[in-house]
DNA sequence: GTAACCGCTTTCCATTAGGTAACTACTATA
DNA sequence: TATAGTAGTTACCTAATGGAAAGCGGTTAC
């Protein structure tokens, strides 16, 4: 009964609702890297490093930050491996595979509207 | 072949399309009040002062820039309706449907991480 | 005339996000 | 011993975001 079925909006009762969901979702994924970072980390656990050579631009203090928040929303794991020396690895959680559907319909968003605003130029 | 078909992720080889793709998206749905501007226009068209009571918080200046930034990227439409007093209204334009599946997808992950939060403190 | 409403704009200010560069502690390699 | 890599931290700075308060030009109601 309260299910999504078939992606359909909310009717007007339960619009204050979705309202404050979306709020909501938008606090935790908001930024210039989250989303990036998290999509990243889904395709395969990475080191720091890795991490800033594949997300270009980022720097190390905003990629240090930006991945304590992830870790602080069950959104990716750091693990320490205690080899000589430490290898510090990220990696998404299964927790975060609940945002794979966002992230596949913002990918498929972004692109078409990049070509969109491209068109209009 | 290409199409992303039941919402999986791309494979290794798109990642990097896949990145530049939801970070082009984010970008212009990020902020505070885009998405839940969007959600409410789409819900029924509505004056200026009816947004502002609607989207608590927000304040003239933020709601008249964002307002401006939707309507740049043809997400929203501002009617002028030359009777006297002019009646101003913005309502959701065709376009903004394509983000229908972004926004029933972020309301239902925003609600279920709430809960989630909640459940750990 | 005066007050109030509409749709903003303007000014000012505080907070936050994000960027640069240097630096640290540790380990490994030459 | 010197150099380089790893995983960050620190200090400093700028730009963008966001909020409060007031005002403004027009219209309408009293």
């Amino acid at each position: 009964m309260e299910t999504i079925e078939n992606k359909t909006l909310p009717g007007r009762e339960e619009c204050a609702g979705a309202l404050k969901n979306v709020f909501d979702a938008m606090y935790v994924l908001n930024g210039k890297w989250k989303l990036p970072l998290v999509l990243c980390l889904m395709q395969s656990p990475k080191r720091f490093n890795e991490l800033q050579k594949e997300i270009k631009g980022i720097s190390p203090k905003v990629l240090a930050n930006e991945l304590k928040d992830l870790e602080l929303n069950f959104l990716i794991q750091r693990n320490v491996y205690p080899t000589t020396p430490v290898r510090i690895v990220y990696e998404a959680t299964a927790y975060s595979h609940t945002l794979k559907n966002i992230l596949a319909e913002l990918s498929h968003w972004g692109e078409n509207h990049r070509n969109k605003v491209k068109g209009k130029i």
